[in-house]
RNA sequence: GGCUGGGUAGCUCAGCUGGUUAGAGCACGGCACUCAUAAUGCCGGGGUCGCGGGUUCGAGUCCCGCCCCAGCUACCA
């Protein structure tokens, strides 16, 4: 069975991770976890993007040659994911040399199979030289780089070698419309739709002035552009061009910001069609997480470190709020005061107070061992059966605020539940029969809970399950999910799973 | 300027192809309960559904105009 196969944006090393970054990486990963919940193999991919032109100064400035620069820079961007418990099966580099490999084969096969469609032309732009770089219409003002307004723009000529992007218009237009290939969320479908409509330009793909990069297969003097060499990481990754490659590939989904959607919707596609390769199944482009209402931006101080953070409410927490409060689809924003707002309602007070309470009473009644009990046949089984469903369809369409939603509506059920039923009223009154009645449900919805809440809260689902007298984890476990059976297991009440900071 | 979305309770948002007194969560006020992390449950106050016209027996829900906000407007990763 060839696996679910997802991929993120490569990160591009500009500075330290910050949360908009993170918002992709632990949607990516909810996603790559709720497949493999349900049996699917599945691979997940991340990666650095390290052929940009501004590495060699980067590297300069730190002191370092590009080789331990970046070195450095992926461990630490590798590392972050990790601490977000993201689950990604590899890591690539650009710079690897099975990239190098992916992006000569591919650019080879372009023009084995579609000779036409790479021809050497002149590129004529504003060259910017505080910037180092050409400058596009949006980036010029008042006829001035935006950058660097006291410098003159200089026009200049390159001779690069150019994609027929142009081409491909019609085609890429009928696998969006027919839904070969699919562009999510709808408004970001429109607009690469609109730019479709529009007509395409050929672009350049080639550099000449760049030392940094892969070097263009029959133009030794120029290296690949970098856009046309990192989206290629997608299929370099399968093997590509190695036989087998297409056990993986065609990805999936890819799920990326929406600054890139034109790359990805537009650009790759017509690569993939020009060299006779499948088009992935899905692009995903989530929307940015704010500050304040604003763009999330070192440079002007409206940034919010992950390690702050994380130290915060721990990484679970985290994952929670960017999943639960901002979503996938739009922008969000991200504030301290509704960090801890979600964090207390709906995990200290919501979700933790549910286990510490469920737990203590199944201790204190049931000595901590669940009876054979009767069917799941409790307004609470059906609660969670409803619950599950909405879960589920959240979860397929990729609507992760809405799978949040469906686990804290559960929680919300089981608290009703509980004051309903009154178990303590049963304990006191010696109803033994009732008792159980009431507490095997309770005990039911921990467990599907456990394995819900997976996806977005690895560590404490598995406290949950763990606590529940689980054996493993909760990876996998769907079908708990959907008939949960704890009979005869052993509850133990965990450690406070959301603890209240004494100071908030 | 063009294009695409959006403007619904203090805040964040649901409201599908038009149809009973416009909903949820959070926040706020009151009551109840004690198994639980002073946690939970119930009840309640609160909205000219951006503005102005129109179609219709009937419009947040369709049409026209206007105002405001966001995104895109392509070789920036």
């Amino acid at each position: 069975m060839k696996p679910y196969y997802i991929t993120t944006a490569i990160d591009y090393s500009n500075g330290d991770p910050h949360v908009g970054h993170a918002l992709e990486k632990v949607g990516a990963d909810a996603l790559a976890r709720w497949h493999r919940l349900r049996g699917e193999p599945v691979r997940f991919i991340m990666g650095m993007d390290e052929n940009a032109q501004k590495v060699i100064q980067a590297a300069e400035a730190a002191g370092r040659t590009p080789a331990e620069w970046l070195d450095a820079m992926s461990e630490r961007f590798d590392a972050t994911w990790r601490r977000l418990e993201c689950s990604h099966d590899d890591w690539i580099r650009t710079t690897e040399p099975r990239h190098v490999r992916g992006v000569t084969a591919l650019i080879e096969a372009i023009r084995a199979r579609n000779p036409d469609d790479l021809y050497v032309g002149e590129y004529e732009g504003l060259y910017c030289v505080g910037c180092e770089e050409f400058k596009s219409e949006s980036q010029i003002r008042d006829g001035r780089c935006i950058e660097h307004p006291s410098r003159d723009l200089i026009p200049t000529r390159e001779r690069n070698t150019f994609f027929r992007l142009s081409r491909w218009r019609d085609p890429v237009l009928a696998a969006i419309r027919s839904g070969a290939f699919r562009v999510e969320p709808a408004i970001r479908r429109n607009e690469v739709l609109r730019v479709l409509e529009d007509g395409l330009q050929d672009i350049s793909i080639s550099r000449g002035r760049l030392p940094w990069g892969i070097p263009f297969p029959g133009a030794a003097d120029q290296t690949v552009y970098v856009w046309f060499d990192a989206l290629i990481n997608y299929l370099s990754v399968t093997g590509y061009p190695d036989a087998g490659y297409d056990g993986l590939w065609p990805a999936d989904l890819h799920v990326i910001g929406k600054g890139i959607t034109r790359f990805h919707c537009i650009v790759w596609p017509a690569m993939l069609l020009a060299a006779g390769v499948p088009l992935p199944h899905m692009v995903w482009a989530h929307g940015y997480v704010q500050w304040g209402g604003a763009k999330v931006s070192k440079s002007e101080g409206t940034s919010v470190s992950i390690d702050s953070a994380i130290a915060r409410h721990g990484p679970d927490a985290l994952r929670w709020f960017l999943l639960r409060e901002i979503g996938f689809e739009n922008d969000g924003d991200f504030s301290f005061e509704r960090f801890d707002a979600r964090y207390d309602g709906d995990l200290a007070n919501g979700l933790g107070n549910l286990v510490a309470r469920v737990t203590a009473m199944i201790e204190k009644y049931w000595n901590g061992v669940v009876p054979a009990g009767p069917a799941p046949a409790e307004p609470l089984d059906a609660a969670g059966d409803r619950c599950l469903a909405e879960y589920t369809a959240a979860m397929d369409a990729i609507d992760l605020k809405g799978g949040a939603a469906a686990i804290s509506q559960l929680v919300s059920e089981a608290n009703g539940y509980i004051v309903a039923t009154a178990p303590w009223a049963l304990a006191k009154a010696g109803e033994d029969a009732r008792l159980d009645f009431v507490l095997g449900p309770l005990a039911r919805c921990l467990l599907r809970l456990s394995v819900m809440a997976s996806p977005f809260m690895p560590a404490k689902a598995q406290a949950m399950w763990t606590a529940l007298g689980q054996e493993r984890s909760p990876e996998g476990a769907w079908r708990v999910a959907q008939q949960p059976d704890v009979a005869g297991a052993r509850i133990a009440k965990p450690e406070n799973l959301f603890p209240k900071p004494a100071t908030s």
